[in-house]
RNA sequence: GGCCCUAUCGUCUAACGGUUAGGACAUCGGCUUUUCAAGCCGGUAAUUCGGGUUCGAUUCCCGGUAGGGUCACCA
């Protein structure tokens, strides 16, 4: 029987979290929570130049949004603890020192300098810079302020099987004397996250599809250490809008954070997310469905089915699942969600459904009320005269028809002045005109002040009889 | 440049070697109660190219082309 799944996902506090990372946490928490397996939240803080403060209670706030959680982590602890780096700096001392007694390991004779310099000669002489040509004869005694390096056992070509990828080989040219320990004693990614992977009994290690051409030196070096390497995931890049480039911070990939800032829903980009770059199979009647609950997504998550190929950032789909994730909510969320975005004076349930038919995220509320497309609830419109007429229906004939409307609305008891009710009446006065639209514009244009508005009977409805009335007494 | 990976509509993708190459987003057109939105209906749109293998390739193999990744005391 296979063991039961461990996944980690692992980032480096060096600044915010952006949507790559979040997918890659996504698919690894996905493949734990679908096979009743762990995910360990480990931080990989080995390089302190780079370390942002502020990063790691970001990078869980992330987490923690969206929707994604962890069963061993720095924050709650558990069998492995502790799950920073940095705090086990004693446990990859102990390691390297295992490799140097089996040989696999020495100190770096070199400066930085010489190392630079052997590493220009390589590149004019157009050929792969590889340390391990310049490896000493006898290797000098480690006192721990060297950096210590890796030496490969056996320098060969490696074939090995990605779950994603398949399989996948790489020449001896991949394989080279890497850094274990940096001279200011810190562990190098590519040596702790082994140990640490060994040590916390990682089953499946899910990253990014950059990590295929280190691959080679993970295995060298799992070899050396004797142990059997984990299952290896890796993900297809996220690709750019714009170009054909891989989604980095630099070309434009947002803080995940923003996402929520612009009131996205966490299901919403979770959905999102985990459609790029993987697709479940059709159901049985071929129906292939788009729209998933965060539950949903675990049931059907198929590691199998993850792509090889990047796939394109698309904001377009993006507000689409947001649309669907929103229709999906029950009036009470909604409602809440609506009112967050809203000042006081237009918290009101009747305004509901005309912001929700108009919006695909929250933050489009705030536009809808830059553009005055709420006033009307607050205040009846001023216009020109002019704004009511009908293309060239005659002014006078205008006045008419919405004094028939008054007069037909005046009908509707208060407590029947509703949507349908206003509607009906309007409707069978307007097909005794020519055209609705000499009918139902002005009263629009009056109720709304406004050129692109919800229809009249919906406004009539929001506003109420008294409201509606007066309004298009005031036209008159 | 070396090594490695990838290749179906504009985008995300579906398709035991046999389908009129399907769906979704976007786009275009129509319908619905005037405008907008929403909704419904419909249209345009793809297997990178060249060789094989096969009765038959989107699918398997080889090569070209294109794109991407990686070559740190970063992860």
């Amino acid at each position: 029987m296979e063991p039961k799944v461990v996944t980690r996902f692992a980032p480096s506090p060096t600044g915010f979290m952006h949507v790559g990372n979040l997918r890659t946490a996504l698919y690894a928490w996905l493949l734990a929570r679908k096979n009743n397996g762990t995910l360990i939240l480990r931080i990989e803080d080995t390089d302190k130049e780079r370390e942002v403060e502020g990063a790691i209670t970001h990078i869980e706030k992330v987490l923690n949004w969206i929707g994604i959680n962890w069963d061993e982590g720095p924050d709650i602890s558990g069998p492995h603890a502790p799950y920073t780096q940095s705090e086990r700096l004693d446990l990859y001392k102990k390691y390297a020192q295992k490799l140097i007694d089996g040989g696999f390991a020495y100190p770096d004779p070199y400066t930085e300098e010489e190392v630079d310099g052997f590493r220009e000669k390589a590149e004019l002489a157009g050929k792969a810079f590889l340390f391990r040509e310049y490896r000493p004869e006898t290797f000098a005694i480690w006192d721990g302020t060297k950096t210590l390096r890796f030496k490969v056992p056996e320098i060969k070509s490696y074939h090995w099987n990605d779950l994603v990828f398949g399989d996948l080989s790489a020449g001896p040219e991949a394989l080279d004397d890497f850094v274990l320990i940096k001279s200011d004693g810190y562990p190098t990614y590519n040596f702790c996250h082994i140990v640490d992977d060994i040590e916390m009994g990682i089953t499946h290690v899910v990253r990014g599809q950059e990590y295929i051409a280190s691959i080679p030196k993970y295995l060298s070096l799992y070899e050396a250490l004797g142990e059997k390497p984990p299952h290896l995931v890796c993900l297809p890049h996220i690709m750019g809008k714009d170009g054909k480039k891989k989604l980095g911070k630099r070309d434009g990939a947002k803080d995940a954070m923003e996402y929520s800032e612009e009131g996205y829903l966490p299901e919403a980009l979770m959905n999102f997310l985990a459609l790029l770059g993987w697709h479940p199979a059709p159901d049985k009647d071929g129906i292939e469905k788009e729209v998933f609950s965060k539950e949903e997504l675990i049931k059907v998550f198929e590691i199998e089915r993850i792509q090889k190929s990047g796939a394109q950032w698309n904001d377009d789909k993006l507000d689409w699942v947001n649309k669907e994730h929103i229709k999906k909510l029950s009036p009470e969320e909604l409602k809440n969600k609506i009112f967050e975005w809203l000042p006081e004076e237009l918290k009101n349930e009747k305004l509901i459904p005309v912001i929700t038919e108009r919006i695909s995220k929250f933050a489009d509320i705030k536009d809808m009320i830059t553009r005055g497309e709420l006033d009307f609830f607050l205040r009846a419109p001023a216009y020109p005269k002019e704004k009511l007429i009908y293309k060239d229906v005659l002014l006078e004939k205008i006045t008419t028809n919405i004094k028939e409307a008054v007069n037909t609305l005046e009908n509707i008891s208060e407590n029947d002045f509703n949507k349908e009710n206003v509607k009906d009446s309007l409707m069978s006065l307007a097909d005794k005109l020519q055209s609705r639209g000499e009918l139902l514009h002005p009263i629009r244009f009056a109720l709304s002040g406004l050129d692109k508005s919800p229809d009249p009977f919906t406004i009539a409805e929001i506003l109420g009889k008294n409201e509606t009335i007066s309004r298009l007494q005031k036209a008159i």
